[in-house]
DNA sequence: AGGTAACCGAGACGGTACGTCCGGTCTTGGG
DNA sequence: CCCAAGACCGGACGTACCGTCTCGGTTACCT
């Protein structure tokens, strides 16, 4: 048996880059990759999507992909999750406009050919692959969540809600906005197909901001 | 131009019976083959699901499938409407009753492993083929959401909502809550991960009483 | 059940028509599948020949051609065997021209498209299948074969031959010149892909009045 | 002969010098594929000849196959040839012993299951298709050709024939007399289906030698 | 400077599923 | 009993990708 069962890891994910022997993975093939796997995704879809093509497109040999990420959905997580990592949550003043400020984002997010592609598939796989759920959720749901956790601080911050009394029902909370949220804009864009606009937002945030009372 | 392409197509859809020459199809097989679709894809999941495979085991040819249904989506479809089918609104006496009887309904669907393997995968797959997206709308997100419409009306029928005011604004508050609900359940479930138990229900419920300053 | 389990049977084979109860069967239909048969066989090929092309093209059911032919074998050995009964032997009155005469025809026979495309691939067939090889010495090889014997008998009558010795013997001579003739002329033309003219063919012959000596 | 690596791919510019790039081609497939076609046309015939099931018997996946062979035809040919590149021409010391051992060895070979059921088939193809047939040509037919050639020319060195006046009419000579030992040997035994003896050959060698009045 | 270990491209490899086609059978309604 | 139409089962077709495996060659570190 090999002694050494060379485990394909992505590139950025673990700490040390152990400094091996031999000559290092090119770097600029891992951008290569992603950009090309993205535009693919965009062009073809998630059922079109190959990585014989994605390979072509990246100027790289398959080989190189599957030493690096050793299926088609991992790639499709980092390709996608760079996307995701891209959020922010601005302190705009108010808890109304940081939502809408959010919740504009993720639609925007989410209008992206590859993003749209990509990321129902993903879900849809995870239901099946507990390891690719994790790192879904690593990758692409933690960083939503996070923004939902932000504005709640910083909505504490500006006095407009009071400070977590216990930290699992706050927890808790959190989820079910999250889950709202998340949910509903995806289920109106790539469900429903119908488009999500500014007057859509207000409405939605009202319509949120209304459900939970402690919030004037 | 022959206004009907309908080479391949799925059974009970059209509205003629077709011309009656040649030998009949088989009325069992259309059974067979939809209880094999569920079963499979119950066992192996979307990515697993082969059309070779739902023909062994519905004892049926693989060209009896392709004669009836053109692709392995639009099979889908057809075999995870009947499930939706089966939803039903009752009148318990409230609305918050009646919200929490469909939620729970809803996730009783979303729990089954067919029905979480086949849904976000057909969701993804309508972001690229727009027919498919109408089909799917048709039959399994209409009949959804027409509870919401239902469970709207029995309120207005106990009074605890007015009557419509506006035939436009009420279609689109429709589609708001339909959203919210289906999109919430559905992420919940499927990409967090995490059960609906009971007590979530009864939270999510009131809290989308809540958003609705109208209902008391 | 049905009690008998009707044989297809080649409509001119039979010697009584069995006149039975009900709607007796189309006559014209049977030149309109031999002469499809030999259409589709000059045009597409023995691979390329297809009882649902033939049953298109002589505007039949596919049935119609099965209840009268058990498979393409034999339909085909049917379809070529009318044009090898075509064949004669005049008697032009020398041996010399008789040979000539009868090369002549067969090498016209083996130009049709249509038998190309069929003798070589029946035979093919014939190795394999004892049944389906009688057949086509019923109907193809032996019409050849008595343009020999006749010939022979017609030499014999001129006194350019003696009369037969052993029938026995005489046999066997006239199968290996009807093997030498029809090998001869089907390799040059079908296999080495050569043209037969009238100098190969008196060439030929002259070689062949040379190799028995008992002919002057 | 090797299977000269013959891409079924485009030819692309054409004269590419064939980039040693890339895993090389396993030599021990191509063995092992031509034996598995042998004792697939043995046993089943050129009728039961599947793709598929030679993959199978010689361990090797289909594409292999499509990738050096463009179909089932180009394939058997190879297969066949290897048998036909066998064939010799002792020098006996007489004609009469040589043009024997040639008829006995040709006998031989199309005695063998798998020449017989794969010779005639394709032949019959090689009348549709212009470029198998040239094919045929070179891999079967002149191995066979040349042992004519051999033949006379020992002939010639050993007195019993004059030497070729006219190289065209040799050349013709040539043509004549094998298209008449192959096509009377093939027909004898494929069509007519009866056995090759030593006596049968006796007798044809001499019936053959008397053709050519030069021959004493 | 030379090893050597890991990288890289290209592409062949064993598999699996695809969607189509055809052979031969059967089941309709109608003659 | 025949006929046309067409659905039915089974099985081979040739193609497309998958993920793995050799190849010859290329860096970069470590003696």
């Amino acid at each position: 048996m090999a002694p050494t069962t060379q485990q394909p890891d992505a590139p950025g994910a673990g700490a040390a880059p152990a400094r091996g022997k031999g000559r290092p993975r090119s770097a600029a093939a891992d951008l290569a990759i992603l950009d090309a796997t993205r535009a693919a995704l965009a062009e073809l879809g998630w059922g079109g999507l190959t990585m014989g093509d994605v390979a072509v497109r990246a100027g790289v040999a398959k080989t190189t992909l599957y030493r690096r990420w050793p299926s088609k959905n991992e790639l499709v997580v980092d390709a996608i999750a760079i996307l995701f990592d891209q959020l922010e949550c601005a302190d705009l003043g108010s808890l109304q406009a940081d939502i809408e400020a959010v919740v504009a984002q993720f639609a925007d997010l989410l209008s992206r050919p590859e993003t749209q592609a990509a990321l129902l598939a993903l879900f849809a796989e995870g239901t099946r692959d507990r390891q690719l759920q994790q790192r879904i959720r690593e990758r692409i749901v933690e960083p939503q969540k996070v923004l939902v956790q932000l504005g709640r601080a910083n909505a504490q911050a500006r006095g407009e809600m009071g400070p977590d009394e216990d930290p699992a029902t706050a927890c808790e909370e959190i989820d079910i906005i999250f889950d709202t949220i998340a949910g509903t804009v995806e289920h109106r864009l790539l469900v429903s197909g119908e488009p999500i606009t500014p007057e859509w937002i207000r409405r939605f945030t009202t319509l949120l901001l209304n459900a939970f009372p402690g919030l004037n």
